[in-house]
RNA sequence: GCUUUCAUAGCUCAGUAGGUAGAGUGCUACCUUGGUAAGGUAGAGGUCACGGGUUCAAUUCCCGUUGAAAGCUCCA
């Protein structure tokens, strides 16, 4: 019989073949390292027999994630094997493989100290000595609750009779060690080589946190130790970039526990890249008709009443403040003050799109568990704005911000598509009551976005209960250092709010009509932008955001005059500069600055103050030879105009 | 918020089987005036996070609080 390969090749097999005989058919080589099949796009065993005229593709650890997944997952079973043998009592949960490596729950009353991790992998690595072949079994539900129920797995048990009546159930087996899972697994535990667990924490038993805590252990398997090598030394650096880190190297900002936990508080280098943003960001939008307000961080508990706030977010909000005969509540965002803003004045559908804009400090009380440097914080400046658009104006203006967005992120920041993710987040319609009732809005405002991403040929993925309890958004998703998914740039829609406030404008028929909002957020806010740039840059900071743009340096005392006439001549042009004419080496200087992340260094020594020049050093090239102050400047303004 | 772990000098970390502590770096002074990633010497600097308890004695053991880390949960 025929089979398809990937390469779209016709490969004449013997009938029944399995996906193992193939790939050995094909190369000793790809059999040796074969981890699971493909068949017509289902993941399948190795063992699988083959159909006439199917398409295949040979999944290894190399080419496909897929392959990957089952390399993991089978070490995941080696690890449940190994812990089972040490420790009998403790219960089997689940144990998938992920993107990166796998995990295993289990339910435990002692937790998983660093030296029982050390005895699980050493009883892993026996395991995979041992070589033990895999093979799998189906069993009726009934046969199978049994055969768990004897085992004592609990939760094994729990998981099976919600599987659906009359399915046969499919377990694996290696050794004496025998677990519910649907596969693809490898031909056996000798198969894994290079293991690591990496971490033991708690975890809700299926992601409920009104269910039992399990402990839950993540490890990661490479068929080559020097993958494993390179994959911990991966780790390694992503802590390195971790902005909590680049954030306190660097003087951006710093949190003291009498301040609060999520209080940071911007250091004299962090606050002028955040004003540098702040006044980037409002130029832009100024330029782009929106109108900035300020208003106060601090309402009336009445004014999240009339906006469905308090229904919908009361949980989130800092606690009420009792005054006089007032309640006053910080306030989580800053959507009810516009919406009061844009009531202040008739409107007639000639003004339409209204769009306020604020710079504006918001209070989240978000749970100790989840602040994180300046990525989740409790209070955040908000780079928001709300667009007050008439219907049929949704499309347009909705499409003028994701091209903002383009034009901030790609253009001027120069960060690569692939550093973030569009996603249309849409309402769970099985938790209703997290969202504002009125279906017909939902699934008009839900497919108008769809289509405007279509339509700007922008690559989303759907996302259902990530939607604002007033409306769908398109967020964009950033995953930071510590690989936590967060949303920086957004936009949403909402019918709710205007109805609420009972927002109108006058129409062409001098009859009133309704406004559309659209809530939006470019940087984010200040706070989350700002540990995004750190990251993505690794506190390399392009020119024109660098709290130092240059640093001159004296070689000995006698370039102190000529040191201070550059300085003046480069503040007079506008850049941030420091002086290092301290008694010490220049070698010793340069590694200041260098670990500084200062762009430009400037060396002056006799030399310099002869020819009226300075020695140009660049952070990431090293020295570029001398030129004239008046050629520095002419360059550096070029290189910020640029944005480069 | 939950599970686990952690908190010693500005920073990075040793240490004390219960008898109030040390290194490197940074800081200050002096020597050195040097050409592109660390010159030398000396000195200052700590209620060992905070509050209780056990003990003749607690930085060390126990409890609590606060803060931090990893994961979970949450995230307009």
């Amino acid at each position: 019989m025929k089979v398809e390969l990937k390469d779209g090749s016709q490969l004449e097999v013997k009938q029944g073949a399995s996906v193992l005989e193939i790939a050995q058919q094909i190369s000793e080589g790809l059999a040796r390292n074969a981890c699971c099949g493909i068949v017509n796009g289902e993941v399948r065993d190795l063992r699988y027999e083959v159909r006439e005229n199917c398409k295949l593709e040979i999944a290894t650890f190399e080419n496909n994630l897929e392959g990957k997944k089952a390399y993991w997952h089978t070490t995941s079973h080696i690890m449940a094997q190994a812990i089972k043998r040490l420790y009998p009592e403790i219960k089997l949960t689940i144990g998938p493989a992920i993107d990166n490596g796998f995990y295993y729950d289990f339910d435990t009353e002692k937790p998983f100290t660093p030296e029982m991790l050390e005895a699980i992998e050493a009883e892993m690595k026996k395991i995979i000595k041992e070589d033990l072949p895999i093979k799998k079994f189906t069993l009726s539900r009934e046969k199978a609750i049994e055969l768990m129920k004897e085992k004592k797995e609990d939760y094994k048990v729990e998981l099976i009779e919600e599987l659906p009546e009359g399915e046969e159930i499919s377990f694996y087996e290696q050794g004496e060690f025998v677990d519910l899972c649907a596969g693809p697994h490898l031909m056996s535990t000798g198969k894994v080589k290079a293991i690591k667990l990496l971490s033991s924490s708690g975890a809700y038993w299926r992601g409920d946190e009104h269910n039992k805590m399990l402990q839950r252990i993540y490890g990661i398997s490479y068929p080559k130790a020097s993958q494993l090598e390179e994959y911990l030394n991966m780790l390694e650096e992503a802590k390195q970039r971790d902005h909590r880190k680049i954030g306190e190297d660097l003087e951006i900002f710093m949190t003291h526990k009498l301040v609060g936990s999520g209080l940071p508080m911007y250091l004299p280098k962090g606050a002028t890249i955040r004003r540098i943003l702040e006044r980037y960001i409002q130029d832009k939008e100024i330029a782009l008709g929106y109108a900035h307000v300020y208003t106060p961080s601090l309402a009336n508990v009445e004014l999240y009443k009339t906006s469905g706030h308090w229904d919908h977010y009361k949980e989130d909000m800092f606690p009420v403040m009792k005054m006089d005969a007032e309640e006053m509540v910080l306030r989580p965002m800053n959507c009810p003050h516009h919406m009061l803003i844009y009531k202040n004045k008739m409107h007639s559908y000639r003004d339409l799109p209204i769009r306020i804009g604020e710079l504006a400090h918001d209070f989240r009380y978000e749970a100790s568990g989840n602040v994180c440097g300046l990525e989740r914080v409790r209070q955040m400046c908000q780079n928001d704005a709300h667009l007050f658009v008439r219907p049929d104006q949704i499309k347009e203006e909705v499409g003028r911000v994701l091209n903002l967005i383009k034009e901030v992120y790609q253009k001027d920041f120069g960060f690569s598509e692939s550093s973030f993710q569009y996603r249309l987040s849409l309402r769970d319609k099985a938790n209703k009551e997290k969202y504002i009732d009125n279906d017909e809005m939902w699934e008009t405002a839900e497919s108008q976005l769809r289509e405007i991403l279509k339509e700007m040929k922008i690559d989303f993925y759907e996302a259902t209960g990530e939607a604002a309890f007033y409306g769908p958004k398109i967020d964009i998703q950033i995953k930071t250092a510590l690989n936590h998914d967060v949303t920086i740039p957004t936009c949403q829609l909402d019918f709710a709010l205007p109805e609420r406030f009972e927002l109108e404008y006058i129409g062409e028929d001098g009859k009133a009509h309704r406004p559309v909002v659209i809530h939006r957020a470019i940087l984010g806010s200040s706070d989350r932008f700002i540990s995004f740039l750190l990251e993505e840059t690794k506190g390399n900071l392009p020119l024109w955001i660098a709290p130092v743009q240059v640093k001159i340096m004296t070689i000995t005392d006698n370039q102190k005059d000529y040191e201070k006439e550059v300085e003046a001549k480069l503040k007079q042009a506008g850049f941030r500069v420091e002086l290092d004419d301290r008694n010490e080496k220049i070698g010793y200087k340069i590694r200041e600055a260098q670990m500084e992340k200062v762009p430009y260094m400037l060396v002056l020594g006799d030399k310099e103050v002869q020819s009226k020049s300075v020695g140009v050093r660049k952070r990431a090239e090293g020295d570029i030879g001398a030129m004239s102050v008046e050629e520095l400047i002419e360059k550096l303004q070029k290189e910020v105009e640029e944005k480069a």
